[in-house]
DNA sequence: AAGCGCCACAACCGCAAGGGC
DNA sequence: CGCCCTTGCGGTTGTGGCGCT
């Protein structure tokens, strides 16, 4: 793609974004959502490119984005995740609600990198540089998942995190993932494990490993059996939410929201999906919490229609960020890698089927929305999601809370 | 003050994949 | 099945600010 042939035909702008161009774009985008961005710039009377104008909104734009810098906390977990996904930025991006790939592809290239080569380690195999060298290693020959998505991750790590729990228990049953896992699944499920590896790192309450496997990677995968696909069952169900994963095979309809941040965590569909683990009593929370699909808010999901797309999201934003700041969630929305409440036990998941993609996993992870949803009854959650569309989250002037102008001239 | 290099960030570019026809 | 269009991703480049000389 790059720069499309109609950007020399129609002599289309290129280069930063001007104020004027930013809110024309922004009242677009809020007015009607984006629909087709091909058709975005001649809508908004902008001479840019589509391409240009989806960057635009997702790498400044969109209003949920966090600015300010990266606390240590996320820095932490873009190591951590970057340990296990390699180069995957859009999906490490899942993982850091409000971060944006580009925003963490460049703090990887610009901070990050230094930091660990200062601390002695390898950023590209994420080992002991002293180590990487003794084996003659090319560090930048091996990367874990580094422009190479059928590559696995860094077995090391993934030992560190999730395999280091002894397990005096027999093995448990395999539960299948599905036979059609897309690559872009495996990527999901790469980005759910890795959060999941996260989190069993600050947890210990593994018991023995759960097998989840994909006939894509036993049998008819080339590969070795990815290790990521293995996570512990009881601490799917015990430890926190970071380890309800579960994958569905319609995430790329899902990754189709860019407005929908942390997108690739909606291809992670809770148990629920499978009908293997749930309780009834569970499966029957959720149906009736699925009702709640059927609220207005909920239209505006598959998101290209209408003007809900950011609305709905902003929203979600609204009550992430309250519930952090309430819960005194350190580290500016950073997820919440303490966090024991167990989303089984307390009964508040909302998933459906047709639903999964209306919730935001990575705010899931975070442990910020269940905790806003628990705080809310149901009654009150349709009141919540109905302001969502009434009220919308910009200012009736098109403008976000905070204002792109930073971008002209250095900011942040 | 001017020149230079470094750095961080925004934006571009090229490619791959999915969906519709 | 192939073509075209669109979207999304990751690598790379361009630009402007800042600090040092």
């Amino acid at each position: 793609m790059g720069r499309h042939s109609c950007c020399y035909k129609q002599k289309l702008r290129k280069g930063l974004w001007s104020p004027e161009e930013d809110e024309k774009l922004m009242k677009h985008i809020t007015k009607y959502g984006h629909g087709c961005w091909s058709s975005v710039p001649k809508l908004a009377g902008l001479q840019r490119c589509g391409k240009s104008c989806r960057l635009r909104w997702i790498n400044y734009l969109r209003p949920d984005l966090k600015r300010g810098t990266f606390s240590e906390q996320e820095e932490n977990l873009i190591i951590e995740l970057h340990a296990v996904l390699g180069n995957r930025w859009s999906q490490i991006a899942a993982q850091l609600p409000g971060r944006t790939d580009n925003e963490i592809k460049n703090l990887w290239n610009s901070c990050i990198k230094k930091k660990l080569r200062q601390r002695g380690i390898d950023p590209v195999t994420h080992k002991p540089l002293s180590e990487t060298e003794a084996a003659g290693e090319d560090p930048h020959k091996h990367h874990p998942g580094d422009s190479d998505k059928t590559s696995g991750p860094s077995c090391e790590l993934l030992k560190l995190h999730s395999f280091t729990a002894p397990s005096p228990n027999p093995p448990p049953p395999l539960i299948p993932l599905g036979s059609e896992r897309s690559s872009c699944c495996k990527d999901s499920m790469a980005a759910a494990a890795a959060a999941a590896a996260a989190a069993m790192k600050e947890t210990s309450s593994l018991d023995q490993p759960l097998i989840l496997t994909s006939h894509e990677s036993s049998s008819s995968c080339s590969q070795p059996p990815n290790p990521m696909d293995y996570i512990s069952l009881p601490s799917l169900m015990n430890f926190n939410t970071n380890s309800l994963l579960w994958l569905n095979q319609s995430s790329r309809q899902f990754t189709r929201n860019p407005e929908l941040s942390c997108s690739s965590m909606y291809s992670v569909v809770p148990i629920m999906a499978s009908g293997s683990i749930l309780s009834t009593p569970m499966a029957m929370d959720l149906k009736s919490m699925a009702n709640l699909s059927s609220s207005p808010a909920s239209a505006l999901v598959n998101g290209t229609n209408g003007n809900g797309n950011g609305n709905r999201n902003n929203h979600y934003w609204e009550a992430c960020h309250d519930s952090s700041n309430s819960s005194g969630s350190s580290g500016g929305g950073g997820i919440d890698l303490q966090s024991n409440s167990s989303l089984v036990d307390s009964s508040i998941f909302s998933w459906s089927e047709g639903e999964s993609e209306d919730l935001k996993w990575s705010e899931y992870l975070q442990g910020s929305f269940p905790v806003s949803a628990a705080l809310l009854n149901q009654s009150q959650q349709q009141t919540f999601f109905g302001e969502v569309k009434a009220e919308g989250y910009f200012p009736s002037d098109g403008l976000g809370p905070w204002h792109p102008t930073s971008n002209y001239g250095k900011h942040l």
